[in-house]
DNA sequence: CTAATCACCTGAAGGC
DNA sequence: TGCCTTCAGGTGATTA
């Protein structure tokens, strides 16, 4: 479900909710979703900064971290004060404060995971810097590009260079620049790299500003929706107009995905 | 190295 | 109403 923008939105709201807190214990209410990676006692520990890179979101606390990930119908809702009768069967990871405060790990598909661990980086070497922080430049971009043959859309998915774009966000920022999703990524003229590394960067701000898109799941953790579903042009958009140039708005299965493009505005390479 | 497929899970939606 | 298939904001392992 979540990519940069909706994590991103889940982050700074947790930060309003529950920074500086007290863990008074974690739950595990399905063994799969919850990771316990570190030996330190997690109880007493104090939430001292939230963070992210890419789709991973994580709670530094006093001696070790939880690392977040959502995957497709993650959510983490906060409730300020725990109440077992209304307990979600959804619900797979239960984070209580000594506040009597509590943050449930909702997620229907089980996809999601909750990792305690001692040392960030060791568990996410493999994923590349986050498309927001400054050391993704334009350089650094284009130079990804031209060492990769993948196609485009699969090189946007992978999260090895740049991190935090999913399929919807690849599908706009693709529309933007003008550039076929099924294009080789380093046979894309040096124009459009540029023009897709902004049109990247744009989609992620702009839908962090609308505080993400909600398809169906989304929510952040007081359980409100995202906004910026309203300004897709292409991603759930198959079969109508595009909006730029009223051609049929086509959908493939393109790199293992549902893939949205305008066939005029979009060329090949 | 790239690409395709499956695996992990559940629920919603569409076809018949 | 019910059954069956397909699809869904993701990623990792495995196999060509």
């Amino acid at each position: 479900m979540p990519e940069l923008p909706e994590v991103e939105t889940v982050r700074r709201e947790l930060e309003m909710l529950i920074l500086g807190k007290e863990i008074k214990q974690i739950e595990p209410l399905w063994h799969r979703s919850y990771e316990e990676l570190s030996a330190q006692d997690v109880r007493g520990q104090k939430i001292e900064k939230i963070g992210r890179r890419g789709k991973y979101l994580f709670l530094h606390l006093s001696q070790s971290n939880l690392i977040i990930h959502l995957r497709m119908t993650g959510q983490l809702l906060y409730f300020e004060d725990a109440d077992m009768n209304e307990l979600s069967p959804y619900v797979r990871v239960i984070i209580s404060f000594k506040d009597h405060s509590v943050l449930y790990f909702h997620d229907v598909r089980k996809f999601g995971r909750i990792s305690y661990v001692d040392d960030i980086a060791k568990t996410l070497g493999h994923v590349g810097p986050d498309a927001l922080d400054d050391v993704v430049t334009e350089t650094y971009f284009k130079d990804c590009l031209n060492s990769s043959s993948a196609n485009i859309k699969g090189f946007l998915l992978a999260q090895k260079n740049v991190s935090g774009i999913g399929n919807i966000y690849a599908d706009e920022a693709l529309f933007l620049a003008g550039v076929d999703p099924r294009s080789t990524a380093k046979d894309i003229p040096e124009k459009k790299k540029i023009a897709l590394y902004n049109s990247v960067l744009l989609v992620l701000k702009r839908s962090v500003e609308n505080m993400g898109s909600t398809i169906s799941d989304y929510r952040d953790p007081s359980g409100n929706s995202g906004q910026n579903q309203n300004y897709f042009n292409v991603y759930s958009r198959g079969g109508l107009e595009c909006k730029k140039c009223s051609y049929k708005i086509e959908k493939i299965k393109h790199a293992g995905r549902g893939t949205h493009f305008c066939p005029k505005c979009q060329v090949k390479y």
